[in-house]
DNA sequence: GTGGTCTAGACCACA
DNA sequence: GTGGTCTAGACCACT
């Protein structure tokens, strides 16, 4: 399992962690049960605080991603979000609107946008089909 | 020139205000000579606070995007870089990954996804209408 | 608006915090629009570090009871919980359980919690109205 | 003599057995002379790590509730001090407070509450039955 | 001056 | 050795 993180990036690192391990569990490439890195030692491979890490755990955890064990270790969750529909789909609004407005100022239109979607969707779902075999 | 402003997206207003025109300049719509509005009239238009639009501003002019000429106003410099089609690609697929990994985690389908897509593609054009006239 | 920590507890100060914050917007002690003390006032009121404190809003912000303008403050938010009905049930199940064990132990028979949780029901609401004239 | 450990409450489990095992003292349920389970035994039936347990019955000594006697076993001091009915309802208030309080922020109303004390009741009920035969 | 992020480092709860 | 909490103190984003 490989998290990259660009500390120049802008975006907060705890963030940056949160959204390479929702990627890779929506991939496939972790599963339900699956064993994450430890906080200090991920810490320790990205070269960040553990209480960085370990705040992106906690902010997984209550995502219902990941669930951790005291003194046992984190894990990727199979429980599903813990979010009503209603907030579910003000979020994913927001992510939509980010691509919309970011589309618009490329000049890529609507069925273009639409497009780029389909083709990285199936690009995740290849990823499982990888991993299987 | 429109820009779009999400305080809930967490990436700082000031980001999003450098992207934006950085896109609209690798988008061609911002051509070299252009005249960006003032930052007061940015500022008011935006409902966000004028010092944010100054630091925007302020980074775009060292990353030579714009020039500002002293008492005149700021334009579009002509070191302007407009961007391949597919690093255009390469900047939304990272949208787009985005919406999709969080989408799997809030149980939403394709098809629901590029609904909800849809949806908000046409509730932020009635915006624009609202605006006009 | 006043605080009382327990640093002997054993329950996490920030959850304290946390805690009682809520109480008080359930009494109707604190109402929506209400302005909350700021991250580091109430850090040196109660004696604890201002990132304990932080992380207690941050919670609640999360919990949809309080919402932060950046730069401006903290306030009592007026939405209701993000979370799921299944959830909510979940987390109140747990809650009932802890009063009920102690109950068992304590030789409190299941009527008399259900009187003693209509005793502090009417506590609670009596609050609402101290408050109002 | 039933001890009830719930890993999600959120405070530690060693704690938990601390309160129950005072509480039983409290109720008269525990009378001086009674003898505990073993260490071993009671981290068995509660699923939890001796060390856990061993933790809960040295502070239980420290506080003078139990005393062990040396190759014998553990038994409820004589020291134990009976809690007055007050007392018992005070410290149950704090939880039916924490459990009203949430659910005024999830939305739920008085009598919703009190349906779901009861039906954790009888949950926890037929817990006992299915272990008893 | 407000909240947000990050670090370094200590101590606790638990397996 | 694992995650959880807390502190002290720095710097950033924003009003």
């Amino acid at each position: 399992m490989k998290l990259h993180i660009n500390p120049k990036d802008g975006t907060p690192l705890y963030r940056q962690v949160i959204e390479q391990v929702k990627y890779l569990v929506a991939a496939g490439r972790l599963r339900p049960g699956d064993e994450m890195p430890t906080v200090r030692g991920l810490a320790q491979e990205l070269l960040i605080n553990p209480n960085t890490v370990a705040r992106a755990y906690r902010e997984l955890e209550q995502a219902g991603v990941v669930c951790t064990r005291q003194g046992s270790g984190t894990y990727i969750s199979d429980k599903g979000t813990p979010l009503s529909q209603e907030e579910c789909r003000r979020i994913l609004g927001v992510r939509a609107d980010a691509l919309l407005s970011d589309a618009h100022h490329l000049a890529f239109s609507l069925e273009e946008v639409l497009e780029l979607v389909r083709a990285r969707y199936q690009a995740l779902e290849s990823q499982h089909k990888e991993k299987k075999p």
